[in-house]
RNA sequence: GGCCUGUUGGAGAAGCGGCUUAACUCAUAUCCCUUUCAAGGAUACAUUCAUGGGUUCGAAUCCCGUACAGGUCACCA
């Protein structure tokens, strides 16, 4: 009469560990009380996610905060969908963001000393764990082909029973170990189900950290553990890895929740402690007056690589997040005159249950505030290596001339009220065109949006004395003064007051004198501050332009 | 269909039985400031907390039903 441990080593005789060397070879991780040990386990499917980004981003947060451990596990067991080089490129976006694990999964090899951390390089570690199930008889082959499991699927669906493969159901969770060994012998393909011991009828409770308690009826399902192709399913990698990686917080989609029981009633019958679970919400998207998810097929901003392509800064992406993470946070930053997302105390009870919607409108408005206050020594090369990348145009003004570049960039900001109008880096180059004589050439060629009432000759006039009167290289209040002296002697009044009080006697105001100015320098009645802009071009560009435009 | 989770303004949300005339932030509107714009300042914007019922002296807050939304029921994660 063949036993268990028979079949155990029939099916795995390469298998020769056992899960207490297992135990020696990662022991438990000796960290501060308190210290958290998360992970980020993403499968390399596709690009990277803005949802799997937030699960990154507070998985990060929670180990960085509590001082331990945050790291990269790679989830590649279903061969079939695994893109290739979409995990590297998966890690080369989150260190964009700064979410840089202290251990795990590396493009140029792995870090850390409870690795293999690439699931597909783990399969004999399953293994060991596997077999000693299999020899305790809480797992055992299943010989059931893709056509049956169809069947049977189909059956239960039309007589309205719960489909799966569970208690009657479960075919050969039946067969004796000697029937099993035969088929096996025979070459027949087998995957690996574990033997449920629950009872679906009974309500098992977990805590989750964000939504508290939560009861759901016990699994009672014989899950696949170990797939045809040697690899393991979700479920039990899942419960694996986290053990022996010593994780103390999973954080994971709620799509999760409804599959929490297996995993604890693994973690149970292997005898191990089971982490602590945090099921994010998922972030939504409004369409049509109805939250969806947010879609990979039909929403750009769901992949970072867009959100990164149109120029938001990856700090600003992370700062939303957060908002969207603790709402507590927009206070916080608030009292604190900080965006600093790592000062922010993150804490789980404070996450919002529901999904939140995506809201690029707020992503612009933090992305303008974080933006404005990273001083212009610093936004430079950020902006610079992004344009490299996206923005050719950009790049080859840049290019032209860094230091020009980067007073333009600099109007207006480092001072404590600074300007605000930038919240994608590709905002900037539209922008900014005019102080370029190629592209000022044709917003002139375009027509300029001069006001109808001013004649030609009396425009050609009025800028040919502005070019030659006003005061260069002076403070903004004495250029100013210039402006409005040479305005009066040219009809127009020097006080808004003045001209309200009798319109006909003059030509306009000074502000009117200015949009003129303005207009004949940028092409624009909108712009930033005129006299930075008269000392960025410089007097002789300005007088160039000005006389061009009085003479056209 | 079963099960799970959720439902406070256009959006993120605070609130967890009386201190709420429902905080704060974004958006929107109006006004102010201003040589334009980006900003900045001020004001307005939920007679009401999905809905119906109940408990209570008192409910957005507790209980039950209903509706709606999302998730999940794979050899995918």
């Amino acid at each position: 009469m063949a036993t268990n441990e028979d079949l155990a080593n029939l099916l795995f005789p390469e298998v020769t560990e056992t899960i207490d060397d297992l135990e020696k070879r990662f022991p438990e991780r000796h960290l501060p009380e308190g210290a958290q040990v998360t992970r980020f386990a993403p499968s390399p499917t596709g690009f990277l996610h803005t949802g799997s980004l937030f699960t990154a981003f507070i998985a990060r947060t929670v180990a960085k905060q509590s001082g331990g451990v945050y790291f990269f596990r790679l989830e590649d067991t279903d061969t079939k969908r695994t893109i290739a080089g979409s995990a590297d490129d998966l890690i080369g976006q989150l260190a964009q963001f700064g979410i840089v694990a202290d251990e795990g999964y590396f493009p140029d090899g792995d870090k850390g000393a409870y690795g293999p951390y690439q699931q597909s390089k783990r399969a004999s570690i399953y293994k060991v764990v596997i077999k000693e199930l299999i020899k305790q008889g809480k797992a055992y082959p299943d010989f059931m082909t893709a056509e049956e499991l169809a069947a049977l699927r189909k059956f239960q669906e039309e007589n309205k029973i719960l489909p799966g493969y569970y208690g009657p159901y479960a075919r050969d969770r039946r067969l004796t170990v000697n029937e099993a060994i035969e088929k096996i012998k025979a070459g027949t393909p087998w995957v690996i189900r574990y033997r449920s011991q629950g009872d679906h009828d009974k309500k098992i409770k977990f805590t989750d950290r964000i939504r508290g308690t939560i009861e759901i009826a016990d699994n009672d399902v014989d899950i696949v553990i170990l797939k045809g192709d040697g690899l393991p399913t979700y479920h039990f990698a899942h419960v694996v890895d986290d053990h022996f990686m010593r994780t103390t917080i999973v954080t994971r989609g709620e799509e999760w929740i409804p599959s929490t029981p297996i995993h604890l009633q693994l973690f149970r019958d292997l005898g191990w402690k089971a982490p602590k679970y945090a099921h994010l919400p998922v972030i939504m998207k409004l369409d049509h007056g109805n939250k969806r998810k947010l879609s990979k097929r039909k929403d750009p901003e769901a992949a970072v690589s867009y959100l990164l392509k149109i120029g938001y800064p990856p700090q600003a992406i992370l700062v939303y997040l957060m908002s969207i993470a603790n709402s507590n946070f927009e206070e916080w930053t608030l009292s604190n005159h900080s965006f600093d997302v790592d000062k922010f105390p993150f804490s789980f009870s404070k996450m919002s249950l529901d999904g939140a919607l995506f809201d690029e409108g707020k992503l612009n408005w933090f992305s303008k505030e974080t933006m404005a206050l990273i001083p212009t020594k610093d936004l430079v090369p950020e902006v610079t290596k992004w344009a490299k990348e996206n923005d050719a145009a950009l790049m080859a003004k840049i290019e032209a001339d860094p230091a020009y570049f980067s007073r333009i960039l600099g109007i207006e900001r480092d001072r404590p009220n600074p300007r605000k109008d930038y919240a994608r880096y590709q905002d900037i180059e539209p922008a900014i065109r005019f102080f370029y004589e190629e592209d000022y050439a044709k917003i002139v060629a375009n027509g300029l949006p001069f006001n109808p009432r001013y004649s030609a000759s009396f425009l050609e006039k009025f800028l040919g004395d502005m070019a030659e009167k006003m005061r260069y290289g002076v403070s903004e209040s004495e250029w100013w003064n210039s402006v409005k002296e040479v305005a009066s002697q040219d009809g127009f009044a020097v006080s808004n007051k003045d001209y309200k009080a009798n319109p006909s006697a003059y030509q306009g105001s000074v502000s009117d004198a200015a949009e003129l100015i303005r207009i004949a320098l940028t092409g624009s009645k909108d712009s930033p501050n005129l006299h930075e802009i008269i000392e960025i071009l410089g007097e002789k560009r300005v007088k160039e332009r000005l006389h061009a435009v009085a003479n056209h």
